[in-house]
DNA sequence: CTTTCAGGTACCTAGTAAACA
DNA sequence: CTGTTTACTAGGTACCTGAAA
């Protein structure tokens, strides 16, 4: 900086003034230290700033969740939302960790002295350990899981149920059967109990229920627990273990939707190919994340936050669904 | 620091040589030290640590690859090898970003002294701005895709491109299509010349080409072409667009492997459970991370570097290949 | 006279405040 | 209103010094 000072002819008082746009440096010395930067190819050191700024403008994004689209849409939009708003954002996969690790992570994040945290933690055991690690007094986002006593912006997970399930109950099927995601996933139970609560108002329940762990051979292996329960539809907690169903399905030579409907969640971008094209639920990964991060950032800056926030997901109705089969009599299958 | 020092008796600098884990410290006194830094629940200042100690121990990770899974594995196994060898991962992805932008976020790792980077830029022109911004001092690892005058890691798309040709000619195939990636990404256009070359050596060539952009759409559209020219078999440069063409063949009445055979890349997940299974080309996608990795901190730590080192695929044979039709009489078709 | 262990001081690269021109 | 000078702060580490074993 002293360097930059001499090259053009002023102190480093006044290239610091430059650098922090502060009002109160003529346009001309402005510009003289400007290039006077660009020849000493000068970068302002980033730890030296927050060392003595005494703020990082960084924050912290914790997640659980492995490589999976959904998920990692989420991430990026988080990115570019911090960026867009001024702050370095500073992401963290504790995916595949045994707790104890991951202890080591969040204790790294705050030796970085990050401002505030997003936190993905999916399963209880997850959020638990957040919880007894995080100071109470730093910025906490929780997104799409709870968090005790932090606010929230998630997906309306059973919302979504609700949605596959009002779907598939009004194309006239009683015989719904469920691959649900694993019990100890929040959001996974969300899910089923949407779907529930829509097949109870009509006197419905569901027929077989599967927990799968998200992958597509779960929904393969669920196939026929569901096949021999008689099902004329399934709704499947994620568009990977409906694809395991399709493929289960085929090898079964049972024909979709002609025969049996499926509903999937998610709407990745292969869903739309999957044959049939799959209709499912949209969620919408990326706008999660950016109110997520619009939400922290209020939150490090002292201003009001809602307490919880649900960003809505919606049908996306393709060929995989359609009207009971109307040849099928239930009683010729239990 | 100072408190810690108090609290446990000693000056402050014995504390740095505690956190620092430097010999010549008594038990006795380490000990002390350490619960005085529990007791005052102290954490040391990253920022301070790295401005005394000129050096952050942090290396990035800059990417231009979106949320998709192959490249998504890839960072999370970088970012766990880092970790493994004491540095820091800071990830930054620039995908869909203008050049302008991404030039930015680039100053901004500059900003924060990584002392390596690892760049994922597969596209020419990616990799022209990353060379054109980064200093030819700092040690850069390539990984994927080539830069000028730095050492490569890379999965070997030619062999890759090179096993799915040869398991196609050896199944009787003489007729094969091709959907290839993008032109301006230097993976596709190294599984094309496998492809090419092994062809070539068996006095073949591809029948019809069309370049995707990778989505499973590029690939439903690219079957009305092959199909066309008469193809009996397929090789899609990803599994995205392979799934694009099993859903296109479904609805022509077409079956696969019975009349026409595919072959994609990548062995994502899913490709298994397509139906039907998918025999594809499969690459490490952690092993090309925790390579690249090991070899960037060989280059930080000033040790011998291979210039390039190339990570193997292997082919998975499964449901969607077979021998070539026997009633299939190319003429029939031309 | 080493070795072991600990303390003292300068310095890293900024930002900030006050006094002043 | 613009800019300089000086002095100090932030939270560490590097290096030298010195005492005890």
């Amino acid at each position: 900086m002293y360097d930059v000072g001499r090259e053009a002819g002023v102190s480093h008082q006044t290239v610091s003034r430059v650098i922090n746009d502060s009002p109160n440096v003529a346009e001309e010395t402005q510009r003289r230290v400007r290039e006077a930067m660009e020849r000493l190819d000068y970068r302002p050191s980033a730890s030296a700033r927050s060392l003595a700024a005494r703020r990082t403008r960084v924050i912290g994004v914790v997640t659980f969740v492995g490589a999976f689209f959904g998920p990692m849409s989420t991430i990026q939009a988080m990115e570019a939302a911090s960026r867009a708003r001024g702050y370095t954002p500073y992401t963290v996969s504790l995916a595949d960790l045994e707790l104890d690790h991951a202890r080591a992570l969040l204790d790294d994040l705050l030796q970085r002295d990050v401002e505030g945290l997003v936190v993905v933690a999916p399963t209880d055991e997850q959020a638990g350990l957040v919880d007894s690690v995080l100071p109470g007094d730093l910025p906490v986002l929780a997104l799409e899981a709870r968090l005790p006593g932090r606010p929230l912006v998630a997906s309306d997970n059973e919302l979504g149920g609700a949605l596959a399930a009002e779907h598939l109950v009004s194309l006239g099927h009683t015989r719904i059967g469920h691959v649900a995601g694993p019990a100890d996933w929040a959001e996974a139970r969300l899910r089923t109990v949407g779907l529930e609560r829509v097949l109870a108002e009509r006197g419905l329940e569901v027929v077989a229920k599967v927990d799968g762990d998200w992958s597509a051979r779960a929904g393969h292996e669920a196939w026929p627990v569901l096949r021999d329960a008689g099902v004329t539809a399934v709704y499947a907690a994620n568009d990977q273990m409906a694809l395991g169903l399709l493929s289960a399905m085929c090898e079964d030579r049972l024909r979709v939707p002609e025969d049996v409907s499926v509903v999937g969640y998610d709407n990745t971008p292969e869903s739309e190919w999957y044959y049939p094209s799959l209709t499912t639920v949209e969620q919408d990964f990326r706008g999660v994340g950016e109110v997520g991060i619009q939400q922290l950032v209020r939150l490090v800056e002292d201003r009001a936050v809602e307490r919880e926030l649900l960003v809505s997901p919606h049908l996306v109705i393709r060929r995989s669904t359609a009207a009971v089969p109307p040849t099928v009599v239930p009683e010729e299958i239990s």
